[in-house]
DNA sequence: TTTCTTCATCTGCATATTCGGATAAATACA
DNA sequence: TGTATTTATCCGAATATGCAGATGAAGAAA
């Protein structure tokens, strides 16, 4: 099923929350969605989209919901998006995602003040 | 336009083509056809998508037309492509592409006997 | 020229994908 | 209980993608 990993990564929106998912580690869809500047029904969308492909793995925290890269990735698969998210991040719209989140305030699983 | 380098990679025609050609450094329409044993039209169309997306060059040579891996592939596509083409090649179909076209009988370029 | 081979493209059709907007479900909190 | 927040899903429509089969275009060889 090769293609299907790849077709989950034919499309912007959701090669854009794998970038922000790798460089992050974790990020819940109000984080992903504020980042992205997208409406969140196609965030989630999309994130029900990287789960069936077995790219992005869940887990609940309270009203949240936190998704993070699956720990049991295929090694193939992992070395392509590390290779994808390297030649990536720097590249817009990418560098401008992570610049948003950076900037967000409020995040869940943050300091209040630091 | 990372996306339409993944969406080139999202089906398997267009994947079994681009493992045959990364083994064999180049292969013409019928020679693809023939290994993959499906209409060629379809492997035209794939072809015409791949060229399109900038992953395959084409040299004509008499009636034949000679596809190869585009020599000016950005680094970081080739090095996916590289992972990709050594996790699938003996995986199914590909390894059966490989063997068809071993068996091929009067190949344009090959020696007639050896 | 005619014929053959190779390859590309067109036609018609079915299916898949994506979207925005509305709505539902689940949790937290008053 | 009721309300706000977060997330998922449904709906309808537009667009894209894939296929088989027929046809067209280009070169080779008679």
């Amino acid at each position: 099923m090769p293609e299907r990993f790849f077709r989950a990564l034919a499309d912007t929106t959701r090669l854009r929350c794998l970038v922000l998912l790798a460089r992050e580690g974790e990020l819940c869809v109000c984080e992903l969605t504020h980042a992205l500047a997208v409406p969140q029904p196609r965030v989630s969308r999309h994130l029900a989209h990287l789960r069936e492909a077995g790219l992005v793995a869940d887990r609940r925290a309270g009203q949240w919901i936190y998704y993070r890269l699956h720990p049991d990735l295929p090694p193939w698969q992992g070395r392509v998006l590390a290779e994808t998210v390297a030649a990536l991040a720097d590249e817009s719209p990418f560098c401008e995602d992570a610049a948003r989140l950076a900037a967000m305030a409020g995040r869940p699983g943050a300091a209040c003040c630091d």
